[in-house]
DNA sequence: CATGAATGAGGATTCATTCAT
DNA sequence: GATGAATGAATCCTCATTCAT
């Protein structure tokens, strides 16, 4: 008798919503954003083809939306201000962040790589996790200087390339990569390096980069 | 026809295969498989799009027909047994020689490691890559317990991130990241502690991963 | 229900149905027919896109509505018999009236333009105003012979081209086109002309048509 | 052996080009622009849906193909500069080749029409004739006014009006107007009263417009 | 071999209409 | 009655692939 009440009519909105970038997601990480169709995400979400549509007015838009939204949700964590335990504890606590997010949300840290391989979307993460990179990359060497590494720029870079690397790898094929053993195995490398390099002489350069031939075009 | 121009015909034929493998690899590389399309690939080959289909059955096959022939091409280097070189020679020989695969073919890699991240391709490259994949590690862990690491797999994993994460990073922007610089440091790093390692004890564990919350769903 | 809530329902009823049939007539005479959407005639209307349908069956259904209805409700006026008027101020009655129904009816007369121009609608037209028609060309030419005309048919034609033709542009521009001084303009023009054509000879044939090309198909 | 010549693949585009813009041109002047499906051109033009495409980036791109190439077609004929003929007989051509254009080319100006009675369009068509417009106006009125006219915008406007007329009944049923006739009939009043009015007394006005009621809203 | 016009299945998007509340 | 979420057929458009020349 009475029309369905706003209350409720918002709830079934946001539900589908959620439905869509869930399902949107999890397809756009596993067969890539243009070959997901838009048939396969409504039917993942168990809703027709043009509910899609009230929700978003285009494919991209889903897209956007998740790294809107989505990667807005799971960037806090590293901002956290003012943290007052030494510098070795924050740095654990960073890494056991970086390392929990690619465990919790492998599909967007999946996606995120994709689309960072991609020149057409790279430009649009870039503008919607300038802030993200910056900071985190700022913020981490400062604090891999504080732990006495007296390259702090490459040891970071070097985090963020085996962060990538897992996620290249654990989250496409989680059972074959004992992640948490190798982070392990890097953090007590690098802690352990970065205390002697304190007292000790720096080894001479043992290699160098040949590179055979070069690329035609 | 004469054979003169029968080989001419072939030798044709090879020019605009390249080309088509070529313009194809890149734009794939560059703008993913699916976003590609078989007008750009002409258009950047410098062919009719017709022509595309006198030398390969389907779109999919030039992808195909690059993991094959492309990556072929790349791989032999990882393979050479009975190097009498030391150890840590061989070693840093590899590194080298996958380093410089890096920058000699960066869209080869690139691609490569976008199909290792979507769910229907992995399994393709699986079957064409995997001797390449599990002798690579075998032998590269080989080594690195040989230089004196104790835990070799663990080592060779992290490797293994760091040059994926390398190609995610610097085969999209090569301006931003001093490769060779970051691979140094962590040869360095590495082979430093492997040397220690046989004197020294272990470090306790000084972290642990905690999972803040679970992904629903 | 009550008696007096079943009317007060029945008048909301007649209320929304107005609403939807004033929004949806000038949406088709402002955008077309076609390119007018149930959502557009809902917003306009202020109520819900579902309401619509509880109305009208189909979206075709209220522009037969608006046809059967609004049409109906401007006719009559050409209808009166028996006015014991002289012939000229029956006309010039009937072309103000005309004239009147233009100024007043915009929307319905534009759209009955559009719709006369369309294949498929101008047979429902004439199934609905056929009898209009008819009887007004019936009733306008004879009294344009009672008021001297030699060729009163042609004479009919041509106002009611002139109707037409003010339809389809005053209706759509009214700032632009001084109406009422073209009309005046028109029937002095006739009205002095049918007055001298009892005495006078017709002048010769001045002119004819040449058709310069035909048009291929 | 040797791919098809460019003179030979200019002369295909060339046809089907002229093939979707003809059906085109056939179905939306009878159903309209909006109603016309894609589907429904390619069945008339005897193409496939994708052939379309080739040729017009979007359906809307047909419609302004034929506005601009078509309308441009028509045109040239009301633009002859230095007639040197008397007035009378440049007029006399003048609404000859304007009925004439009708005749000849009844779904271009019928199509013309429907979009002029469509808000949006119409602000289209009147980019692309505007020019057409003003200078027909201007050109007709000062032969209306050389003629005799003492009212010679008025009188342009009438003509104007009376064409529409024609378009909107004729090109939709041209076996129940006769035409020529009705013009004949209404060219001969207006010279006559033009060559009259030089000498004569304007009649009074005899009529006046009474709006009985005023729309609501 | 080479071209590019042509095809048609498939993909994104729209929209009249239905339905649970 | 009233709402607006939901549906799915229809529509516009794309693109891998074919084919006449």
């Amino acid at each position: 008798m009475s029309p369905r009440s706003k209350e409720m009519a918002r709830k079934m909105r946001g539900k589908t919503r959620e439905a869509i970038i869930s399902a949107s997601l999890e397809l756009f990480a596993k067969h890539g954003y243009s070959a997901t169709t838009t048939e396969e995400i409504a039917n993942k979400a168990r809703i027709s083809k043009g509910l899609i549509f009230t929700h978003f007015s285009t494919k991209q838009d889903i897209l956007f939306a998740i790294l809107d939204e989505e990667i807005e949700r799971i960037l806090p964590e590293f901002f956290k201000e003012n943290d007052p335990r030494p510098a070795k504890e924050k740095f654990i606590a960073l890494v056991n962040s970086w390392l929990g997010m690619i465990k919790n949300e492998p599909l967007l840290v999946r996606l995120s790589l994709q689309l960072n391989l991609d020149d057409e979307y790279r430009k649009v993460l870039k503008k919607k996790g300038i802030k993200y990179f910056e900071v985190t990359f700022a913020r981490l060497s400062k604090l891999i200087e504080q732990l006495g590494s007296d390259k702090p720029e490459l040891d970071c870079f070097l985090l963020m390339f085996v962060f990538d690397g897992i996620v290249a790898n654990y989250t496409v094929a989680p059972e074959l990569f004992p992640i948490d053993a190798i982070m392990d195995h890097l953090i007590e490398t690098l802690l352990s390096r970065w205390e002697k390099s304190n007292r000790e002489e720096q080894p001479k350069k043992m290699w160098s980069i040949v590179i055979t031939h070069d690329k035609k075009e």
